[in-house]
DNA sequence: GCAGCGCTGGAAAGCGCTTTCCCGCCACGC
DNA sequence: GCGTGGCGGGAAAGCGCTTTCCAGCGCTGC
């Protein structure tokens, strides 16, 4: 049903060249070739729609122009923007972005990156956030080695434990600032919306804005902990208000926590902020657009997914790079003085 | 620097067998093995961790398991929405997506659809919104022909005019119910913020949105084309704040262009829907967590992604088929009455 | 008892490309 | 005039896998 591809060997009968020319014409070797073959070869390639074909130049190469993109949710704003970056940078390259997700699960996190070091792929990016377990740990970190082994590049978004390449936010140092903040505005009484305790993203979010509290001298925060995602948000902060807490400020350690929490608050009437302050964490795009504007630790999330990308793609040496991202504290309607 | 990559043929050698059916054991052939020596390769493989080399397969096999995904922007809910769903129906289905982003430039699609086909992916999911414009149509189908003569399956969304599988929202039918609500909701003066007038789907829904007026024997709107975008919407709202209309209910042919158009009547003080209604078009997620909640007419939008996947993925007969979704009216808190 | 069959295992021919050799040619220096 | 070196071109050996084809073997059926 279908014609078939048209292959160098074909291109190069056509101009009347050998193989090993047109190839050299067709692919920018190191190798001269003559002016007139040249032109030849580009002309009946042109004629006859020639497209290399990727698989056989990736086995001949032993490299394929494949670059990984692993991430849990890819509605999920955080991980959208930083996905941006990353193809971004991968197709300035050349190269070509394989999306994979994950849906929260380590397990399937092990399968892509078995799938991409099938493909050979020549680097990979890891953006979600990695958890505690030490299971799931240790059959990543032998997938990672794997992968490397093989000759691969591995970059982590967030999480430096894994002897890899990684961007690194600063969680700790954005939750603690974020707290100095807050009670800058005169609250006493505080609670974070924690997310799942195993997430090391989530704690350290949560260690610095505790640590943040305690530098201004706040007693410790209410933690309630909960899925990682909008509705998480939501049902934590249910779970909040349900107690007889007297918290006048609440920090999600996610935008989309955060915004989960608003809509709780909404429908309970409690107002924002004349009776709750709320802060987010990451500075999602979105939040442009939510009333009241959300106070929230600002990450270059794109930047974020640039700059992995980059690691993963200029060499480098054998050590593992860390590049540190700060946070930024933005205050905007959200929180109130108190 | 990395220790070579076990092949095949190591694992033919340990297990004491031939190549042939090394091969056999691990790929699932139609022919049998016996047990014994199946099992002692299953062995050999896992021992020596051996993982297939994907682009030899596809090499030998002259078919690769990438599915492609095209789209404009992948930090735009609507189109990570859809690629959420390609993603869950590829992922089931053990293929791999390769993802491309256009960033809207209609010569990118036809390149990113080169790669593709350089890569021997086996189906293409092209979710960008295509134009009118005679030239790059014509390339574009260029390129789509020159996949499937290869062998390869494209799917379109929301584009039927290429001769493709394509999911279909109802684009038209939805602006057109849209209007008759939004007209017995009692408002006379509408005007719609309507995107380049070059995109297919953005024409659409507005002939139906006109259409729909018409019907309800409504005067047509003022029409203020804009960016694709949240700040395309913003522009076009305030340049029609600026223009000396009367409208009292403004349709934004996007959600996302509506979330841009409600912060420019935020700050200009117009409220809403007191002062003017506004609705938009596709129902994405974040709408949930918009003040006030948004009217739009709400598309399966993960699912329309699924379907995409899965009309790519099923072979499927020779002619074009088409699958339509139709679009829900949806009335929430930014649509009052007049 | 033997032709014929079904079944399993292996040898080997590709798949489409890259790249290493090697060869012939020309310009050069002595 | 002849060795030398550099340079452009081609033959061919892979890259790691799939799959065809063939060989051997134990059966069945006459």
């Amino acid at each position: 049903m279908s014609a078939r591809q048209v292959t160098l060997a074909e291109v190069a009968k056509q101009a009347g060249v050998s193989l090993a020319t047109a190839s050299r014409v067709l692919n920018g070797s190191t190798r001269q070739v003559s002016e007139e073959l040249s032109d030849r070869v580009l002309r009946t390639a042109e004629q006859l729609g020639y497209v290399p074909n990727a698989s056989a130049q990736a086995l001949a190469r032993n490299s394929s122009s494949l670059v990984g993109l692993v991430v849990h949710d890819i509605t999920d704003p955080y991980f959208s923007c930083i996905a941006a970056g990353v193809t971004r940078v991968a197709e300035e390259a050349g190269l070509v972005v394989v999306l994979g997700t994950t849906g929260r699960r380590p397990e399937r996190e092990v399968e892509l990156l078995s799938t991409l070091r099938a493909h050979r792929a020549r680097a990979v990016v890891l953006a979600g956030s990695r958890t505690t377990d030490r299971a799931s740990q240790a059959r990543l970190a032998a997938e990672i080695d794997a992968f490397t082994e093989q000759g691969g590049r591995v970059a982590c978004v967030s999480q430096a434990k894994l002897g890899t390449d990684t961007v690194v936010p600063g969680n700790r140092a954005g939750g603690r600032a974020l707290a100095r903040a807050l009670a800058e505005l005169g609250h006493k009484k505080f609670a974070v919306l924690g997310g799942p305790s195993e997430l090391v993203v989530a704690r350290d979010r949560l260690a610095g804005f505790k640590a943040g509290l305690a530098d201004a001298g706040v007693a410790p925060p209410v933690v309630i902990n909960g899925a990682f995602t909008r509705d998480g948000g939501y049902e934590a902060a249910l779970e909040l208000l349900g107690s007889k807490s007297r918290t006048t400020c609440v920090f999600a350690v996610t935008d989309v926590m955060a915004m989960g929490a608003m809509a709780a608050l909404r429908e309970r009437g409690v107002r924002v902020p004349e009776d709750m302050s709320i802060a987010g964490f990451d500075d999602i795009p979105t939040l442009r657009d939510t009333v009241p504007a959300l106070s929230t630790v600002r990450l270059p999330l794109e930047e974020m997914g640039e700059l992995a990308a980059g690691l993963v793609l200029d060499a480098g040496g054998d050590e593992a790079r860390t590049v540190r991202v700060a946070g930024e504290v933005v205050l905007r309607a959200s929180t109130a003085h108190n």
